[in-house]
DNA sequence: CTCTTCTATGCAAACGTTTGCAAACATTAT
DNA sequence: ATAATGTTTGCAAACGTTTGCATAGAAGAG
């Protein structure tokens, strides 16, 4: 049996609610300092821990936030979580993690007992679920691509980036480039295509698509050494992100193909391993921590303001130049 | 205002229980067809969803598991993230996570309001810990490594698998063997060192410790360098897990150093990056699956039985012999 | 010494759900 | 027709906390 604010209140000789006050921190300024010392002497000594749900049930709030990923796979997502929750822990909150796949998954979509949703990379375009999370007021940020007007915001501006990028190749001497993809998340609007489609058409190249099944290093890699076999050697290759990248460099070695001599490579995110392959990949880095810092500012916002209007922030990556594109 | 039992049961033209009874499950039987058709009819169209605050002050449980993890950084914890999710979501647990670091930042520690917690790698061998845990009566299953007799646990047989990796390296032809440890992780009775220092006296070799600042791919590459200046090259390095035999493998080549030639590698974990280096690294695979099917089970055998026995598990790792370490 | 003001504490209701027990009703057996 | 049995529903208490309002006592003002 745990112990309750009843049985400090008994031991102290005081009400429930004068321990209330001083444990839960919201009246402690009007219990005098003896008594208040008492009472969390007494809590101390008998290991007290609240029950979060009978204060949930009347305070309204349950002090957890979930965090939606739409992947739990790579490294990349792995420091998503770490700086989500050291950022929410901090402020007092528990992280509540769910991994709910994409658009055709929406069995996973159900809304918690939470305060409030971080999304990250959520298909939250998809209007049955926004609405709904509309119509139960819960705040909710979304997080990386997939923009929704009607849902708060914080992006990358993945396409001035991803134009960057392209120019670069181009500039390096690529005369054609061809853009690395998989088949299921190639939506339409997807930034990094655009940038690709912009820049082809700007600079008057062919535009090549290699499509992979999946995200996969493996499936990156014969897909690239698939394409390479068909069509012949592209002499750049602007990856949808440095997973696919590191595959395809994988996939041009197994052929002997030349990084970047032959074939010059731009990835995206900018995840540690790209520094430790022989030929270190350029890719577009993602400013994650500074995500992670607005997409909390604007949850609380709207946590405490829920009819605020919508807001979007766009942050600005950067292109990182590394061997695998210099000529 | 969300839709409540009452106001469902007002609608209905019945009484609270009878709710309560067809949306809960758990008397669901015992209600006549029609009402129960009716009253879910009604749940749907108000887009009832229970107020899991009050439902857990009165069951007493919280339907969270907690996972906690001493760290939060590479695609192996991604891929333990997303299994633990997958698992626990499937049977209908939420899941907190929760990033509690090494023993010394225990003000991570605290439990929250949950049934259960599956600890990954955590330091559960410090008294403060699992003695508080044990008090409080909390579920706990320990997973990986830092066993404690006190505590459920299952794990993976890193020394015998740790012993034939080294045999291993003996066996191709090495006769300096050197371990490499990061400097944290350092306490005693880590199993790989353990496994080290057997075979090293099995076979006569002299002990070499390599010891990097901490598990970073930069610190092993950097650690490794410095070591070959000063003290010459070993023909085999067993790594404490992939991130750091990544590491390795970059500050050898850094050197002009071949591997598996000059140097053979075997590192631990199983992570899917190893076999994407152009020398595909040796590697011990950890049987992750089936560690988060078993400690699943674990746990729901402590929450439903919290007198029983203390168990323990220990699976086998497979020893996977790549490129680096073939002669 | 009385009246006011302030400080410290207690009372009791409320949050939304579950559940043991009792009661109402329907069905069947005698 | 009555009793016995089985099925379906309602009543009311309980879970542990918070909080608006009231009150008791202390301190200060007149």
């Amino acid at each position: 049996m745990r112990t309750t604010v009843r049985k400090i209140a008994e031991e102290a000789g005081v009400s429930p609610s004068t321990v209330s006050r001083v444990l839960s921190g919201r009246g402690a300024h009007l219990i005098s300092p003896a008594t208040r010392e008492r009472i969390l002497a007494i809590a101390e000594q008998l290991e007290y821990t609240p029950n979060t749900a009978a204060r949930s049930l009347v305070t309204g709030r349950t002090g957890l936030v979930a965090l939606w990923m739409a992947q739990i796979y790579t490294r990349f997502h792995a420091r998503v979580i770490q700086l989500v929750e050291e950022t929410l822990v901090y402020h007092g909150y528990d992280v509540l993690i769910r991994h709910i796949g994409f658009a055709h998954t929406q069995h996973r979509w159900n809304i918690g007992s939470v305060d409030g949703i971080l999304a990250y990379e959520c298909s939250l375009y998809v209007d049955s679920i926004w609405k709904r999370l509309h119509r139960r007021m819960v705040p909710v940020v979304s997080m990386g691509a997939y923009y929704n007007k009607n849902v708060d915001h914080v992006g990358v501006d993945l396409h001035t980036a991803g134009v960057q990028a392209v120019r670069h190749l181009s500039d390096v001497g690529c005369r054609r480039i061809a853009y690395l993809v998989n088949a299921e998340s190639n939506v339409a609007g997807d930034a990094r295509r655009d940038a690709y489609d912009t820049v082809a058409q700007e600079r008057g190249l062919l535009r090549e698509y290699i499509v992979a099944a999946d995200q996969s290093r493996s499936a990156s890699s014969d897909a690239v050494q698939q394409y390479l076999r068909e069509y012949g050697t592209p002499d750049g290759i602007f990856c949808h992100n440095d997973e696919m990248a590191i595959g395809a460099y994988h996939g041009l070695r197994q052929l002997g193909v030349h990084v970047p001599d032959e074939v010059a490579l731009v990835g995206c995110d900018g995840i540690e391993d790209t520094e430790y392959l022989d030929v270190p990949l350029s890719t577009i880095c993602q400013p994650l921590e500074e995500m992670c810092q607005v997409g909390w500012e604007m949850l609380c916002q709207r946590m405490s303001n829920p009819e605020r209007e919508v807001h979007s922030v766009i942050l600005q990556p950067r292109l990182l130049v590394r061997a695998s594109s210099m000529r």
